[in-house]
DNA sequence: TGGCTACTGCCAGAATCTGACAGTAGCCTG
DNA sequence: CAGGCTACTGTCAGATTCTGGCAGTAGCCA
């Protein structure tokens, strides 16, 4: 195994364990010596992967992907940019600052005359229709992730208000709204609740009992199923 | 300096010269004899680079880009992916079908787990305003990198009529609709075109005489002065 | 205090990379 | 066709880098 891919092969082992692992333990893993696995460690870090050893505990990395090295077509650049560019400018501020963070790592890396190019190119986004969220979508994504319950003040399309505990497994981005997609405790069915129409958002700490990516294929079997579009 | 350095250092020699170009001629370059840089090339082959050469000739980087391992958050990666999605969406087919590429590539290079969260990524996309474009914005992007004219018929707000030819030199995606920016030599003027009003699109083999990023930038400014918005 | 751990410097042997040379084959020009 | 230029491969010895083991320092925890 050459020594790039035993590199990839690390971050993927420190990846699996959550908690703090020992260098020993790794080293065993991938069958190389403690000493080789400090200077691996050491090269990673200075490739910008956020490996924290503590004296006493072990290594940590924080949450992030690792890609090696990729090759991309003019055009597939110019999608990516382009997509990003349209996600910075979505109201939800976390996931636009990442977006915006991740074009300027990729921007980094590139020799000048590329760099100017992104800087300068000519896909441009318009604003995004002026809708202000009342509710940190950050939230939101961040119950996805996590698969926590989430309770909220709903006022729907009737104006007809009612509080709401629901399980969160998909946020959909329309032209001008956005839409959490979730189980309904309360109604005990698959509800679609407009970001602009929930107020109060409170995060709940409990697990909900499904995995995500079951409910959103379960979901979109019943998108299927009853009526056409 | 070390192997991995020199294989981005050849990869931006090839890209400057844009015709063939011999392999000692790169030898020389990065100060290696011919015999490393033709192990050097199969290294990158290997590695995805779209590198082409020919007996007599020399060699042909076709147009791309080399991203050196990167390291991306959680959320950079939803929101490129987001993004992508987007892109995914745009009536455009040609960038549409970048995109998917781009995530394609990243996908293949993530161990298992993690092109799963990938491919159920629960941020969703909505099908974008069915607006169907009458002509292929890939012409018209390509004419942008290229920095060719345009030539088309358009029918303004008023309904009015009118025969162009344009320097175009950047594309806006709204809401609902997509913008090509130009100077019209017809009206001697920035001028930007709704493209669900342009007709029989005609690319024209001229380059126009000025550079498409100063465009660009007097462009802005005269957005920037007139009426504040 | 003792045990576990991260981390560094050093050095000899292992593994890899490199350059030189020789040879085959494709493309182009005259 | 011949001759020049080039891509590409195999081989091998020497240069370079990588690796493992050892010794030593320092931080964390019980």
């Amino acid at each position: 195994m050459s020594r790039s891919e035993r590199l990839l092969d690390l971050i993927q082992s420190l990846r699996r364990h959550r908690r703090p692992v020992s260098g020993q333990a790794l080293a065993d893993e991938l069958g190389i010596s403690i000493r080789t696995l400090y200077r691996d460690i050491v090269t990673l870090q200075g490739q910008g992967a956020p490996i924290e050893g503590e004296a006493g505990l072990g290594y940590v990395l924080k949450p992030g992907f690792m890609l090696p090295p990729l090759m991309f077509s003019d055009e597939e650049i110019e999608a990516i940019v382009l997509g990003s560019r349209w996600v910075a400018k979505q109201p939800d501020r976390r996931l636009s600052a990442a977006a915006a963070n991740a074009l300027a790592k990729i921007a980094a890396v590139l020799p000048d005359d590329l760099r100017e190019d992104l800087d300068a190119s000519t896909l441009l986004v318009g604003p995004p229709a002026a809708v202000i969220e009342g509710i940190d979508l950050g939230l939101v994504r961040q119950a996805i992730r996590n698969e926590r319950k989430l309770a909220f003040h709903y006022r729907d399309a009737g104006g007809a208000a009612s509080q709401r505990v629901v399980w969160p497994f998909a946020l959909g981005f329309f032209d001008k709204v956005r839409v959490v997609v979730a189980w309904c405790e309360t109604r005990q069915d698959f509800r679609h609740f407009r970001t602009d129409r929930i107020a109060e958002l409170t995060p709940i700490d409990t697990r909900y009992p499904r995995r995500r990516q079951a409910m959103l294929k379960e979901w979109r079997a019943t998108l299927d199923k009853p009526r056409g579009s």
